[in-house]
DNA sequence: AGCTGTGGCAGGGAGG
DNA sequence: CCTCCCTGCCAC
């Protein structure tokens, strides 16, 4: 599956950097070690004809940037060099060490001085890179990349979780895949597990792939093969130069959840977790129905054919019944990794050739990390100061205008959105940062949002698939980038932030769109509901049919300013509009689309998601019978315990670590939750660690419909459907709240009557009508207000 | 060393 | 009971 040739303006210095060196595969610094202390830079590259690697040793410098060169006074001049930077901003002064141990050295003298925050240690893989202006993987289309996957399967007391300190918890399967479709399952029927990681070491170095791929691979995989190495005195030396893996503490964060890793480095190769994808994947779709292999093989269609599936708790025994079974088993799980890296791993490659960072660091390290290392590639090469960032924390900053104008049942409905809002307003009032001296904020917006929209077009004429696949997950790296710009401003460590740029583009966000508001109602429209860049609304009555819809929405495009785009994006039948935030579309060929967390969120019990979705759908439908059916039979069938403990167990995601947890607990910072209990309780009878980040499944016993959760939970594992013991009282209630919900499009009489058992004289739908209530327009979104 | 933001809703626990 | 505060989830 040959990928389209580069971009055409893939020579751009700000973006791509100068340096012409094709096919670079990886870079790894070389550290102190082995009595050498030189500072090396290992290039690991691809041959020109044969297809093997060439490797050469750069000399480069690591090094730090300086406010003041006063700060290392004491420390030997002898042992660095230093570059004055032009410029008035903070960091003023680039000093460059010979040696890794002079560079330590530094540090540990900056430590010992009180003003020690004044200077900030650079990574040197990038700084190397950003010196040189190399990019990984130029010219390189991403099926020439050697990838390969892998997966292991522990055995482990029974009851129990995998743990690499446990001796009798033992590796027996690993198994290894690659994309050209070689496979390799090395099992402990004729092996000890020693020699077992032996042989993978021996394979690793065999095969020689430029990337290891895996699903978790960070927190498991590796993490226990790497315990393992050490328990039997296996050198790991995986590495192109035959060193063993680096590993540190790194944190990566998917919008409001954050993950802990125990991130690995392997010189000369880029370690992929597809975890971390799935999960990054999901921040903008929001319903995968888990994160696990199978879940996200499954979603995204990748199952393998007759795809083996062994439960957790079923490992240890099938491996000693059914060994051929659980090798399978590991073995799909090796091809499906393979595929969900082929189709998430899209816009890293593409981003690694221009962003100066190897490609695994590409894939877990946010957008932010990336333009500021694009800018600080730029200001080194002119050698130019870099300002430190001004802080800003606890500052609270502006965000986009909401409001909703009314609840019930409306409809038709037109969506109207302005086009990449907050980048157009940055390119169009000249928005910067105000520490940006050589205005380069503005010319990488601006050279972004051109390569997108030469990636979008390219994509719609491409005529391959494969081909307008690449294109689209290249012109979405680049969307990415351009949206995390305003993020960039009013992040609080960034260096080039802003807050009053920040709070600029938000003041101009919402000015805009109380213009686009008041031409909606000056032409006789009702907005419905606006969130930040898009407003939902009901056209005039003479407005019908598509054509007109689009011919509105471009008169209104006339009326707010030039360089801001309103798009039409879409036509509904009916909306349910319950709150900000929180709605429901009906699609002219008959579909619900629900959005915001009061109506689909996945901390619900899925038996009341499943209610409240079914009865928008009766709702949409102003179907009161069926409302009134619904309620009664969802009611009968969990007094009857007819389900299952998917269908009640509430599923939750642990942010914090179990220390910080417990020392919230103990500081009254927080109350205690069920969730953690659980996870700490598992933690003690079955030592699998609580991990953050990881989703938590219980369910609630007890009797009473108010009882404390955390005192009255079950992990929902627990759960035994011959001895049903959930709290069915609670989950009464919980069904109650659920429909709750709906009280606000009935009268009051009619809800009551509605969600109820049947009385004597039984139910009718007759005379109950759906409630729709407007209310006024704020006086000052009519007024338009010159921005 | 590695880290994008604000606005808004629901639910649970603690304490009056 | 109620309110306040915190966390988690979601829209954009």
């Amino acid at each position: 599956m040959p990928l389209p040739v580069q971009n055409s303006t893939a020579t751009d210095a700000v973006l791509f950097g100068h340096d012409p060196t094709p096919r670079l595969v990886a870079l790894h610094p070389l550290r102190q070690g082995n009595g050498a202390d030189q500072a090396l830079m290992r290039v690991y590259q691809r041959g020109e004809s044969d297809g093997g690697l060439a490797v050469e040793d750069v000399p480069y410098y690591p090094f730090l940037f300086l406010t003041d060169l006063q700060a290392l006074r004491g420390f030997p001049r002898q042992r660095f060099r230093c570059q004055t930077l032009q410029g008035r901003h903070a960091y003023r002064y680039l000093v460059v060490f010979d040696t890794w141990s002079a560079y330590h050295d530094a540090v540990r003298h900056l430590q010992a001085q009180e003003d020690a925050r004044l200077y900030r240690i650079a990574n040197p893989t990038q700084q190397y890179l950003m010196q040189s202006g190399r990019t990984l993987f130029k010219d390189m289309a991403f099926d020439d990349l050697h990838r390969m996957q892998l997966d292991i399967e522990v055995v482990s007391k029974p009851g129990t979780f995998p743990h690499a300190q446990r001796p009798e918890d033992r590796i027996v399967i690993i198994a290894l895949s690659d994309n050209r479709g070689w496979h390799e399952i090395i099992d402990a029927r004729g092996l000890s597990e020693k020699e077992m990681l032996e042989q993978l070491v021996r394979t690793i170095r065999e095969r020689d792939p430029d990337i290891i791929e895996g699903h978790n691979i960070y927190a498991f995989d590796l993490a226990y093969i790497t315990a393992r190495c050490a328990r039997h005195g296996v050198v790991f030396a995986v590495g192109r130069d035959g060193s063993a893996p680096r590993t540190f503490g790194a944190a990566m964060r998917f919008a409001e959840r954050s993950v802990d890793l125990p991130a690995v480095d392997i010189a000369g190769r880029h370690v992929i977790d597809t975890y971390l994808q799935v999960m990054a994947f999901d921040v903008f779709k929001r319903d995968l129905p888990g994160y696990g292999l199978k879940a996200a093989a499954r979603y995204f269609r990748l199952q393998a054919d007759d795809r083996t599936y062994v439960k957790g708790e079923e490992i240890a025994q099938t491996w000693h019944r059914e060994p051929e079974r659980l090798i399978e088993y590991a073995h799909h799980d090796v091809v499906e990794t393979e595929r969900l890296a082929r189709l998430l791993s899209g816009s890293a490659f593409y981003l690694t050739r221009m962003v100066p960072m190897p490609y695994g660091q590409v894939a877990r390290t946010g957008p932010a990390a990336k333009i500021e290392a694009l800018m600080v590639r730029a200001y080194l090469r002119q050698k130019h100061a870099l300002p430190s960032g001004s802080g800003g924390g606890g500052r609270h900053m502006r965000g986009g205008y909401v409001n909703i104008f009314a609840t019930g049942v409306v409809g038709p409905i037109i969506y109207a959105d302005v086009e990449s809002l907050y980048p157009s307003i940055m390119l169009n009032y000249d928005v910067h940062p105000e520490t940006d001296d050589l205005g380069l904020f503005q010319v990488l917006l601006q050279r972004l949002t051109d390569l997108r929209l030469d990636a979008k077009q390219r994509m719609q004429a491409a005529t391959r698939r494969a081909d307008a696949s690449a294109l689209d997950a290249q012109q979405s790296s680049y969307k990415i980038l351009i949206n995390s710009f305003y993020g960039q401003l009013g992040f609080s460590v960034a260096l080039f932030n802003d807050f009053a740029a920040a709070d600029r583009v938000a003041r101009i966000g919402q000015e805009i769109i109380r213009q686009v508001m008041g031409a909606i109602r000056a032409g006789g429209g009702r907005v419905v509901e606006v969130d930040t860049d898009g407003v939902l609304f009901v056209p005039p009555a003479s407005v019908e049919g598509e054509e007109a819809e689009r011919a509105f929405v471009d008169v209104i495009n006339q009326q707010i300013p030039p360089g801001i785009h309103l798009g039409y994006d879409g036509r509904f039948r009916r909306m349910l509009s319950y709150k900000v935030k929180n709605y429901a579309l009906l699609t002219y060929d008959g579909r619900v689309q629900c959005k915001g967390s009061s109506l689909v969120s996945r901390a619900m019990e899925p038996f009341g998601r499943r209610f409240v979705l079914e009865a928008i759908g009766l709702l949409l439908a102003e179907d009161v019978q069926g409302l009134h059916d619904l309620y009664v039979a969802t009611r009968a069938r969990l007094l009857r315990h007819e389900w299952s403990v998917e269908d009640f167990a509430r599923t939750e995601t642990l942010k914090e670590n179990e220390a910080q947890y417990l020392a919230d607990v103990t500081a009254k910072r927080r109350s205690r939750a069920a969730a953690y209990e659980l996870a700490i309780a598992r933690e003690r009878e079955t030592g699998q660690a609580v991990r953050k980040g990881e989703q938590i499944a219980y369910y609630v016993t007890g009797s009473g419909a108010h009882v404390t959760a955390f005192d009255n939970a079950r992990l929902a594992s627990a759960w035994n459907p011959a001895q049903p013991d959930e709290n069915t009282d609670y989950y009464l209630r919980r069904l109650d709240e659920c429909a709750r919900k709906f009280a606000v499009f009935f009268h009051a009489d009619d809800f009551a009557r509605v969600f109820s058992l049947d009385d004597l004289f039984g139910f009718t739908p007759h005379g109950r009508e759906l409630q729709t209530n407007w209310r006024a327009a704020e006086s000052r979104t009519d007024a338009s207000i010159p921005v």
